[in-house]
DNA sequence: CCCCGATTCTTTACACCGTAAAGACTGAAG
DNA sequence: CTTCAGTCTTTACGGTGTAAAGAATCGGGG
């Protein structure tokens, strides 16, 4: 076996780490100038290759941020999944942070026109993540009295808590903070409405 | 004063009603071919008139989806407000159904890259919109013993209420319906969610 | 060692997009 | 009748995603 020689920047072919680096690019761009600035040839040109160097690795624009947002669900599973072991009632408030930490990537992760949910990569990412909500939606299930379904449960959770993101990160929340005898920031606003 | 001559479909001068045509053409195209068909090409070409025939009344293309969606949040708002008399429970559902009969529509409403928040006639109408939710989460606030702020009880409700019409609106929901001892439909799902 | 196929990256080209600019046409007011 | 403001068309420009063909490089089998 070869040592990876180190990718030397100088070498116009065989980058080494390019779809690694275009992967960088775009999340950079996503979160420093907003999702309208994710085209292929402003990643490419990111880069610093040419307009068509995705294709070998991605095929298209829709593949690479398929992948991209595979990496952005494989990334709130594993922040869910450490949220758990401080209790169940934290993994609600963990999803809604990471959306906040990353609103770009968090809002390209739910956009169906512009992913391929088919997408193996994404396929399983997203998976992974969806069924961190429905475990903590059956470990919140109290006994028979509410009777409520599984499903109901689980909806009305995962519901609530995407809602609170997707609102937050919209910054349609923002008029609510600050409010007389209302919470101050927008995170204890979040955890309040929670409860 | 003078009659309006009933527009003459003949003359390709002065159209009579575009905006209106254009706003029709838009919200036709969106929910038949999806989001990503509203280019401002395809809009005029349906509504018969050449590419640059939308500059005099919207603008651009932002300002004609701005309008699109204002007059969607007026439609929000009226819904929700005739299902205020059949009891404060069911404006929630009245929500998540306008979302799924409108589910292009909807989503535009929520595209703040595609559309423009301080447009006039859009901010108006969401304005009025929101407006709905806080006196609704306004009266259901129950007695001192939550004491939760009007702010909490208002993200929350948004909230659980927003994100069941994204998630089912995107087809995130469907894969719970139909389970074992499970809602039949996806209305009865978020019924039994929004309880 | 050399060569050859597979892979990576570049250049070129094409159809499409949003929209700025300038011209043709119309209705109405003076 | 004249004029003017508003409407719609044509043309043109820079931008996009990506298909196609060529140059550069790597890896493995003679």
């Amino acid at each position: 076996m070869t040592m990876k020689p180190a990718p030397s920047p100088k070498s116009p072919y065989h980058h080494g780490g390019l779809p690694a680096a275009l992967l960088q690019s775009a999340r950079h761009l996503l979160e420093k100038r907003g999702i309208g600035a994710l085209g292929l040839r402003a990643i490419t040109r990111h880069a610093g290759v040419s307009a068509t160097a995705a294709a070998p690795h991605f095929g298209n624009l829709t593949g690479l941020l398929s992948t991209l947002a595979a990496t952005g669900y494989d990334e709130l599973a594993d922040a869910m999944e450490a949220a758990r072991t401080h209790g169940p009632r934290t993994v609600g408030l963990a999803y809604v942070h990471f959306a906040l930490a990353n609103p770009g990537l968090f809002t390209l992760m739910f956009r169906s026109d512009a992913i391929d949910r088919d997408h193996g990569q994404l396929a399983r990412a997203s998976a992974r993540a969806f069924s961190c909500l429905a475990a903590l939606a059956d470990g919140g299930r109290a006994g028979p009295p509410g009777a409520s379904s599984r499903a109901a449960v689980m909806a009305g959770l995962w519901g609530k808590v995407h809602g609170l993101a997707v609102l937050a990160t919209d910054g349609l929340l923002s008029p609510l903070v600050g409010t007389k005898d209302g919470p101050a920031t927008l995170d204890a606003l979040v955890a309040a409405a929670l409860r």
